[in-house]
DNA sequence: TATCAGTTTAGAACGATTCTAATGTATTGA
DNA sequence: TCAATACATTAGAATCGTTCTAAACTGATA
């Protein structure tokens, strides 16, 4: 817990109960996929009353310092990964779920992007039958 | 016209005025991405009066019929791509435009599904950075 | 411990999309 | 040809994830 209130000191977030209890979840050594909902829920199991629009401005905040990725897999909601190194996913629609890809892809046969533009990043999705 | 005509019946779609219409912008040889907006906004120009429940009705009815790709890039619209070939894009969030890679790319390095799960497909998202 | 900037919260607002149900139209078969 | 009918269009309401508002609360600082 000490760990947690100076881990968002250090990332200019004061510690209050609500982002202490949300970091010690999202940042306890396993990477996850969140959305709004999924963490709601899960706080709910854990009894912690933390509102909603307390869990989207937790969300965005850890977002701005970096803490979190943020996805844009799905039209219907955001997911926010706890894995903020650049990498893939496997996505399955059925069960709503991503798996990290950590391996190093490599994607050849790229085109020159138009001109004038750059490249800022390659994201890779592998979609998932069942 | 009476190409668009056939084209609607030959997909069990009756051919209204207003599928006509779409159909005839969506469906001219140039391939395009639009979402229900976008699509609404060419349409003013046009001077064709659609409503927006229209527009929505056929963009589904096209995609049902499977002459529309569903894209999910940005959470906040639904893009559709008269492309349906499968291929891949570059995509520039600052201009909300998405253009087609259709070279052969190859995504080395892969790791295999989790157990139980099958690759449907392999999706590449460039991002450009202006 | 008082102060105050930053935080939490309920609920309103928003925006893309979907739904509803009334009206309109393409199709078809007599 | 032209009713009958099935399907399509539409305005506006509803929905739902997310963002905003503004009032109450709390952590940090002196
Ligand atoms: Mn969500
Ligand atoms: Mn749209
Ligand atoms: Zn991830
Ligand atoms: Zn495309």
């Amino acid at each position: 817990m000490i760990d947690i209130k100076h881990f968002l000191r250090q990332n200019s977030l004061r510690p209050t109960k609500q982002r202490v209890i949300i970091a010690n979840y999202l940042f306890d050594g396993v990477n996850k996929h969140v959305t709004a909902e999924t963490l709601s829920n899960k706080l709910l199991k854990m009894k912690a009353g933390i509102s909603l629009a307390t869990i989207y401005n937790t969300l965005h905040d850890f977002y701005e310092k970096g803490l979190l990725k943020k996805l844009m897999i799905n039209s219907e909601r955001i997911y926010f990964d706890t894995n903020t190194e650049h990498h893939h996913h496997f996505y399955s629609k059925k069960d709503q779920k991503l798996i990290d890809i950590n391996v190093d892809m490599k994607v050849s046969g790229l085109p020159k992007p138009p001109k004038n533009k750059k490249i800022k990043k390659i994201e890779v999705l592998v979609h998932l039958d069942n």
